[in-house]
DNA sequence: AGCTCATGGCGAG
DNA sequence: TCGCCCTGAGCTG
């Protein structure tokens, strides 16, 4: 369950593993049969991300553009590959490995066109290294909506999911319900840099840690303990239970069909 | 066996 | 704001 740091480390096994070399392309679900078989046998030239997307290019036969969505996962393995279940939405193979993608929102053949309007859509990228945050100000700091919202928004920022947002605020100070228009031009400075160095961390370790070396349980002094996400977070799911930092509860709330997570006592209105 | 929930996003109203 | 789509794990019974 995907991340923007997910999707390029995604892109970057992709690259490593099937690229610059013909691959078999299959959809053992049957739901992309039709655009598998347009690309089946051709050279994997390129994988990208922007944001949470991923595009596999086949040169001019067009990108298999994937989203996995909440539910999409991606499985890797040395060949031979096993049977493939009811499941696998799209199968690649070639002598040395295969992966099999389950679940995605999205796994459609696209043209240049439809790849270049799902940039022109998507907001700067921390994990982009020609993107910078200054688009991202823009709109932030005209908007009326709370930086929980925005920080959400993949046209405003692309690849912050819902567990950078908690960690990012958290690590910042900022109460999650203030407004856009009310962030200051350093805090946003800030936050910018802190996503681009923690999602870089992200697809180093293929997970998300956010907790500071001062703050780790060995540090503070408390049992180890690792979030049963797999990573090690100051708030993320950890709702009711005490604040690493200053022992107060962890709250949570709804917020535009998803969990907010935040400390009242170290993110001040 | 059935329910709930999950790191997303879309379209209808 | 709600319902819906995609899948699987971890409960409950």
């Amino acid at each position: 369950m995907p991340e923007g740091h997910t999707i390029h480390r995604l892109a970057a096994d992709h690259d490593l593993v099937f690229g610059g070399r013909p691959l078999r392309v299959s959809s053992p679900q049957g739901k992309f049969s039709d655009g598998a078989a347009l690309v089946d046998g051709l050279v994997l030239e390129s994988a990208e991300a922007h944001g949470k997307h991923l595009f596999l290019g086949f040169g001019p036969s067009g990108w298999v553009h994937i989203h996995l969505g909440l539910f999409g996962k991606y499985g890797f393995g040395d060949a031979p590959a096993p049977p493939a279940t009811e499941t696998v939405r799209l199968r690649l193979i070639n002598d040395e490995a295969y992966a099999d993608l389950r679940g995605p929102t999205t796994c459609a053949l696209i043209t240049d066109g439809e790849k270049q309007a799902i940039h022109d859509r998507l907001g700067p990228d921390p994990l982009r290294a020609r993107d910078t945050g200054e688009k991202a100000w823009q709109r932030i700091s005209k908007s009326r909506t709370t930086i929980a919202a925005l920080l959400m928004d993949q046209k405003v920022i692309a690849g912050v999911g819902n567990v950078y947002r908690a960690e990012v605020l958290f690590r910042h100070g900022i109460d999650p319900y203030r407004l856009g228009k009310d962030l200051t031009r350093a805090e946003w400075d800030a936050v910018w840099a802190d996503l681009v160095e923690l999602m870089r961390e992200g697809v180093r370790l293929g997970r998300i840690d956010t907790v500071r070396p001062e703050h780790t349980p060995e540090a503070m002094g408390r049992p180890p303990r690792v979030d049963d996400h797999g990573g090690e977070v100051y708030v993320y799911r950890r709702a009711h239970q005490p604040c690493h930092i200053c022992g107060g509860e962890i709250r949570t709330a709804g917020l535009a069909a998803r969990n907010l997570f935040w400390c009242p006592g170290c993110q001040k209105p």
